[in-house]
DNA sequence: GCGCAAAATTGCGTGCACGCATGTTTTGTG
DNA sequence: CACAAAACATGCGTGCACGCAATTTTGCGC
């Protein structure tokens, strides 16, 4: 269906690919982030250390994958899912809190972790981006043009962004409006940041 | 008008960020972005090697800011220099298509290097994010809803990553499904990826 | 089974980003 | 106008990302 190259090889980097999440998250939890090295990552993984980086591009991606993994292609296939008829913006947005609402796993604490480590938002936030390409594809099918499907898979993605950031991010300007910022629920601040892309979104669906 | 804190050391730090950014672009189109070094650049600009990081997190940042500068801004500027009537959408556009159309200066060559190097290019296309912030105070003034202006601000600026990537990027698909790929003009590549959000945009415009 | 080409792993070397501690300049206040 | 606080520049040290080239592993046709 999507990209079946060859069998037991790719298996293979798979399962390196999740020995080190593993690995970097279990170190993390343990001992701290910044008491954590690459090497140590490595070392725990059973690979050598410059076979990290043929992995991973910086420290913080491993953590943070542990936690994101599939996330986005589950949430692509789950777009797919939905029946006919239903607008694409209630699609997008069913699919995506769904699955962002939440981990209930072991990911609890990991979490907790990462939202209070700024390199880990960072990580974090930036690992939102990876839904733009899984998005593309089905938008593509759905609206026929490759380029709109492009720009709304990155808008969606642009939104999830910001709404894990509103959702993650400690209140910060409540001493000086005076004003006390009640933060909302995951899925609240989802359906809320991607509410002003739903006529964009219905626009181009029908559009074909 | 927008935040003009205090005289002579803003005055100086943008003097040394200027030196900075002019010393980076020119040495790099001198001996290629490659040959190089940070601390060359710092050297050029008259500061010490560490000062440098104050003012950039890559040596990327600071070769393309010196094309792309304060764009950003004046993208703000002129949406919100728009006539009353003009609908968002129209607004946006056309001031984005204004601003970033094109250098005409000595930035000639340095976009062809820029768009030859995949470490600079990611930079070029990173700094288009910075048309987030301005942009969402522009839309927060006339939309009323500061969280829909920032998501559409953000989508916005993805609208504009994508079509300055397709415009610089090098045809890599061609051979393999045997279509000439013809490359728009940039105009015509920011009108087209900034055309699916023109719903939103509206929809938000006079939703207030 | 066997060998070969493609692909992945590894080691090495280099330049870089950044935290921290310290000296220096700027600012606003009494 | 002096002075304390804040902002900034700088040195130093550390861990990291990544290009390159050599080496090992894997997949596949014969």
């Amino acid at each position: 269906m999507t990209t079946r190259r060859t069998g037991l090889r790719e298996q293979k980097k798979q399962a390196t690919r999740e020995a080190l999440r593993a690995a970097a998250l279990r170190l993390a939890l343990a001992h701290g982030p910044e008491n954590v090295r690459v090497d140590d990552i490595a070392a725990a993984a059973g690979v050598a250390p410059r076979t990290y980086n043929n992995y991973f591009a910086s420290r913080e991606q491993a953590i943070v994958a542990a936690v994101t993994a599939d996330r986005e292609a589950r949430v692509a296939a789950a777009v797919a899912g939905r029946p006919a008829g239903t607008p694409l913006s209630e699609a997008v947005t069913d699919a995506i809190v769904t699955e962002y609402t939440e981990p209930g796993e072991d990911a609890r604490d990991a979490l907790l972790m990462i939202t209070t480590r700024p390199a880990l938002r960072q990580a974090y936030l930036d690992a939102a981006t990876a839904i733009e390409s899984p998005l593309t594809e089905v938008f593509g099918e759905r609206t026929g043009d490759a380029a709109t499907a492009r720009v709304l898979a990155a808008s969606v993605a642009a939104a999830v962004r910001i709404a894990l950031d509103r959702w993650v991010r400690p209140a910060d300007g409540g001493a000086a409006t005076g004003l006390v910022v009640v933060r909302d629920s995951l899925p609240a601040q989802l359906r809320a940041a991607l509410a002003p892309l739903a006529p964009a979104l219905d626009a181009a669906d029908h559009g074909r």
